[in-house]
DNA sequence: CCTTGACTTGAAGTTGACTTCAACTTCTAG
DNA sequence: CTAGAAGTTGAAGTCAACTTCAAGTCAAGG
């Protein structure tokens, strides 16, 4: 495959692909001439990357899951440790969606007189606040 | 009450504080000389950003939810709107978590033969290659 | 052969939320 | 009064994950 035809399938920008070569996250290779080739097996690898994205792994992190042949080489415990800051990360995604509704259909003329909101609004930010966040990113691609 | 105190109560670094006036979501008063001096109710307005920001807010739309005094002036539709985009993006969350976890658990020797792994991968690279994310985003402040 | 379009590279630009810096000014303690 | 801590400003720097650009290479069609 060359590098239009990954990008069609995956849908991700031939200058992302590059750009995670560049990263050391994929191979190519150059049959003849200089223009990239990909084994079928590259779609697998970004599949791996998107995953490892959605889990809020850095590429650098991902990159080190990977052995130089793009096979996975996963550290468990990264995996655990990671999967554990997620579920801390829904529990207050939890939290913040039902505040959110709750103030969308709060009563009260300003949210400033609700005390539900007033609760709310302390929980969400005791989390955010005392916290100030763990390295947990989802990040949305493009920017 | 000043800057520094302000800091010290919410673990918000000053120049941090200085940005959010700047940027228009908070006020503050100079008594007297050019320092700042801000009501206790900034504690109350660093909480609410704090919340649009764990609900995936950025300081601009969270200013849009300000009145120009700090007082919050909601726009429920976009409340709810915010909240269904964190629900999506929980569950999206938790087939990730349990992804990892399998990952973490899997008795196969390689991820890449092993056939629950390469679902997870699928679905996993599902949500996150064919949407590409929508704006969504959980941000780590500093950095 | 020549044009056209896809590809290549390295370098520079983008975005959001800050931080850091330089150069001052201003309170506060001694 | 004076040192020094803490505050002020605007401007520039940072970070990640890309994108965009300029300038050049290459392959296929007419």
């Amino acid at each position: 495959m060359d590098i239009s035809e990954v990008s069609k399938q995956t849908g991700i920008p031939s200058s992302a692909l590059r750009y995670y070569e560049q990263k050391g996250l994929l191979t190519s290779v150059r049959e003849k001439g200089e223009r990239r080739r990909y084994a079928p097996s590259v779609l697998d690898q970004l599949a791996l990357i998107a995953l490892g994205q959605a889990a809020g792994l850095s590429l650098d992190e991902i990159r080190s899951m990977l052995t130089p042949y793009g096979q996975p080489n996963i550290d468990r415990q990264l995996l655990v440790a990671k999967a554990e800051e997620i579920d801390t990360l829904i529990k207050r995604l939890k939290a913040v969606s039902n505040g959110l509704r709750h103030a969308a259909a709060c009563p009260a003329p300003s949210h400033a007189e609700c005390p539900s909101f007033q609760k709310l609004l302390k929980a969400a930010a005791t989390g955010a606040l005392e916290k100030r966040w763990g390295k947990t990113k989802l990040h949305a691609p493009r920017g």
